[in-house]
RNA sequence: GCCAAGGUGGCGGAACUGGCAGACGCGCAGGUCUCAAAAACCUGUGAGGAUAAUACCUCAUGAGGGUUCAAUUCCCUCCCUUGGCACCA
């Protein structure tokens, strides 16, 4: 007699049996056809993990389970991004020591991570806050600053208060910290930089040639940013009274502006400085330098938010100082505003208010003239008074003698050529990507491995002497003052400079926690080489990536950064790729009544109870049959029990089908057509098809008398990535003693898909009205088909009186009749 | 404002290349079993109309238009939802 379908007995029995047998264990060296199956690895910054990130897993181990049995040697790595600001902030809201609360966390993550029934190969694992690991985060940056891509640089940076650390751009979220969601203050500091910046056009060119998810694609696009233009140089005008008359002169300064738009140019009619713009000093006039100066004190006290503010509501004041526009010998008044960052382009733009915005409602305020030079799809070619008629997008060039008439595409191209070969303007390529970031002040990561010699200054930590291990110190939490809490470690501040051997201080600062995780990939397959960051031999063998599924959350940090980081051991020859990852498909997100899961929300839903109450393969299988696994889907409880109805169903069948050893045409066709279907599933990520072609498959088998011993088998087979357990038992209860897992994937054959009688629709003008089931023979043949629905009743009243005016034949599907 | 993804029954979703819209599941209703309930199993289930009838007809994939013999699918305009970016010159 069957036993009951019990997960909770048999899951940690094959689950031991896996580990045991090291079923999911490639060998790294002598695999024949390697296949590097990656997830995103968890940071361990909270109680566990929760149902969210175990869709993202089991969706991403299906694949990897798939690609196993169709013959592939899946490496399928698991580890912790333990390392960082956000274990560390979990530490000291539990109110323990990061390195024992590291301890708790990994035994917790990985005891969870083996109950969802991953196929992972845990001899590979590795944490970022591992000695053996950050030894060569520390020798990452050395290497990177030997090749001066790492460097310091006064800022302006982002400061999260209650972090009580300066952030990269990219961890700015909406003005807060990525973290903790605090306000990001703005602070002037000297801090490590990553000359990312350096390789924005090989990162923004190679993305035409990786396959990853298109919204990941637009959203690197959009970061990277670039734009095209030129940076117009104007020479300062000065200006004196003569009579009633202002005469102007020439001076010797310059004002350079960037412009993406310079076709507009015969349209600028004056230029704004950023409050930032030290060139102020020296060109306003001795009458307005008092209300440039204040209103620069006034403006640079405001947070970057305060001035987004008054979007709408422009300010500035005059400097008394004019430049030239060389295109018609105007003299255009230089301003002073806040709307113009200093950070972006030269930090001064030239006034076209006619065709932008921000300068029409500058002009507005100012009484500056407003100069049309482009009529729209409109035709309006009147004086520009509205801010609607202020045309951004398209349209034909006017009052710009010799670019009128032209598109303002082919005007932009003429005019740089034009100002270019005058010498007025130098071509320029902008983005809006700034380099990385990389230094944080405080305790829980690597410390930087530089030494700040008074003679030699900065001096990178010899590779030899690496790992600098991470001192333990008491009093670790962050204390804010721009210093890391590891300038308390007083013994392992004091270092000999290796350079000229006089006394020299460590660095203070960690690196951000998103350097640990952009090369993790790399350090996988060579997790257990002491000597070296990655293994020639293995890095070949296993890299690039071959496929990785995760959150489209790190579309522009952790997916960029490690993408830079290859692109720069590419450069220094210690890698033969720059692409880190050929495959990169981003998941959905699982949400909870229609809201993201979040703690503050308190919809956060513990797989652990359900894994519990049901068993790991009804979890597995109810979260991927929500829906695409790159839509994600709402949890609900109450499906969850149909699923488990389902694996019980498909238990007591394989457990108790009255076998036999010959298979009907019928059921052979089942096999096939199910087999097909579940595989296109697969490598669609739409496992919910799958599922629900294995559900048809089922009921249709549970009304056979009879049933072979090969519908078993496959049964088995296709269901074994979404519920590997339940798989597992009834293959061996089979008779079967290898692991179902390394068994192969059954084919399906076109030859058996075909069904003998076909359903031919009959449509009238388009519209369904009768079915004939039809031979394969007949329905391939259009004059029979036509003949036989001329004759079925139902459509024969429909014929009455009318003349056939067309007819539509589609070779065994359809025919449709024009009336 | 810009970019991206999406909008299909009461709900999650299916329809792969333009060819039967609603597979599969949840929920709901009725039934079988039971003293009863739960579980399990069976049947039905887009809306409306019509019928003795499970025959049949009409309408339906966010809205409107277009291309086509035929549109959830392709094109245009608009609306809404979600996510990303944003005074980027």
């Amino acid at each position: 007699m069957a036993k009951l379908y019990s997960p909770a007995f048999l899951e940690p029995k094959w689950q031991a049996y896996w580990q045991k047998n090291k079923t999911y264990e490639v060998d790294l060296l002598e695999a024949s056809n390697p296949y590097f199956n990656l997830m995103m690895f968890p940071y361990p910054s909270a109680e566990g993990l929760h149902v969210g990130n175990m869709y993202a897993f089991v969706g991403s181990d299906i694949w990897g389970r798939y690609m196993r049995m169709k013959g592939w040697d899946v490496f399928q790595p698991i580890g912790l991004d333990g390392f960082g600001i956000h274990s560390e902030n979990y530490a000291l809201k539990v109110k323990k020591h990061p390195l024992e609360q590291a301890k708790t966390s990994e035994k917790n993550f990985y005891r969870q991570l083996s109950l969802i029934g991953n196929g992972f190969s845990w001899e590979n694992r590795l944490e970022t806050y591992d000695l053996d690991y950050y030894k060569w985060t520390q020798w990452i940056f050395v290497k990177l600053f030997k090749a001066g891509l790492a460097y310091r640089k006064k800022a302006s940076v982002n400061w999260c208060p209650s972090c009580k650390t300066v952030l990269a751009d990219e961890q700015v979220i909406k003005e807060r910290c990525e973290r903790c969601d605090s306000k990001v203050l703005e602070k002037s500091l000297e801090q490590w930089f990553f000359k990312i910046t350096k390789y924005a056009d090989k990162l923004l060119e190679n993305l035409k040639t990786i396959d990853w998810s298109s919204k990941v694609v637009k959203s690197q696009v959009n970061w990277i940013g670039k734009s095209r233009g030129i940076i117009i140089t104007y020479p300062v005008l000065t200006t004196k009274l003569v009579g009633e008359k202002k005469v102007f002169n020439k001076t010797s300064q310059n004002i350079s502006c960037f412009t993406t738009r310079p076709d507009t140019n015969f349209g600028a009619t004056f230029v704004v400085m950023a409050p930032e713009n030290f060139k102020l000093d020296q060109i306003t006039s001795k009458e307005c330098k008092k209300a440039v100066s204040n209103y620069r004190a006034q403006a640079l006290r405001k947070s970057k938010e305060e001035r987004k503010l008054d979007k709408q509501d422009k300010t500035g004041v005059f400097t008394g100082a004019y430049c030239l526009n060389h295109l018609n010998g105007r003299p255009m008044p230089i301003y002073v505003s806040d709307f113009v960052l200093m950070d972006v382009g030269t930090g001064a733009v030239v006034g076209v208010p006619g065709h932008d915005l921000r300068d029409f409602q500058f002009a507005k305020k100012f009484s500056l003239p407003i100069i049309r030079v482009v009529v729209g799809k409109d035709k309006d070619k009147s004086k520009i008074t509205k801010a609607s008629q202020v045309q951004e997008e398209e349209g034909q060039m006017i009052n710009s003698e010799f670019l009128n008439g032209m598109d303002i595409r082919k005007a932009k191209d003429k005019m740089m050529e034009y100002m270019v070969k005058k010498g007025w303007a130098k071509r320029k390529t902008q983005y809006h990507l700034r380099d990385w970031l990389i230094s944080r002040q405080r305790y829980w990561g690597p410390p930087i491995p530089m030494i700040k010699c008074p003679k030699c200054s900065w001096v990178p930590v010899p590779e030899k002497d690496l790992p600098i291990k991470l001192p333990y110190i008491k009093d670790w939490r962050p204390k804010g003052e721009g210093r890391g809490p590891l300038y308390e470690a007083k013994d392992w501040l004091k270092v000999k400079c290796p350079s000229c051997g006089g006394k020299a201080q460590r660095e203070t600062d960690v690196s951000d926690t998103f350097l640990d995780s952009s090369w993790y990939f790399l350090r996988y397959p060579s997790v257990n080489k002491k000597k070296v960051s990655w293994d020639k031999t293995l890095t070949k063998k296993w890299l690039p990536v071959n496929r990785y599924i995760g959150g489209a959350e790190h579309s522009v940090l952790h997916l960029l950064y490690s993408r830079f980081i290859c692109h720069v051991f590419k450069d220094l020859g210690f890698l033969d790729f720059s692409e880190p990852f050929l495959e990169f498909r981003a998941h959905g997100l699982i949400i909870k009544d229609g809201v993201k899961m979040s703690k503050s929300k308190g919809n956060v839903v513990n797989p652990d109870k359900y894994i519990k109450e049901y068993g790991a393969d009804s979890l597995r299988c109810y979260l991927m049959f929500l829906g695409p696994l790159l839509k994600g889907g709402d949890f609900r409880d109450t499906g969850m029990k149909g699923m488990s109805k389902f694996l019980g169903k498909v238990w007591i069948f394989v457990n108790q089908a009255n076998l036999t050893d010959k298979e009907s045409e019928l059921q052979r066709r089942w096999r096939h057509q199910t087999t097909k279907r579940v595989e296109s599933g697969l490598k669609r990520l739409k496992y919910n098809t799958s599922l629900a072609a294995l559900m048809e498959y089922l009921n249709f088998l549970s009304k056979e008398t009879k049933v072979s011993q090969l519908a078993v088998r496959t049964i088995c087979l296709l269901i074994a990535p979404f519920a590997p357990h339940m798989a597992e038992e009834i293959w061996h209860n089979l008779g079967e003693a290898k692991s179902i897992h390394q068994s192969p994937w059954p084919k399906y054959e076109e030859k058996y898909l075909k069904e003998d009688k076909i359903e031919v629709v009959v449509q009238i003008n388009g519209k369904v009205r009768d079915r004939l089931e039809l031979s394969q023979e007949q329905a391939g043949n259009e004059e029979k088909v036509l003949s036989l629905v001329k004759e079925a009743d139902k459509i024969k009243s429909y014929l009455k009186d009318k003349k056939i005016k067309k007819v539509v034949f589609i070779k065994g599907k359809l025919i449709n009749l024009v009336l």
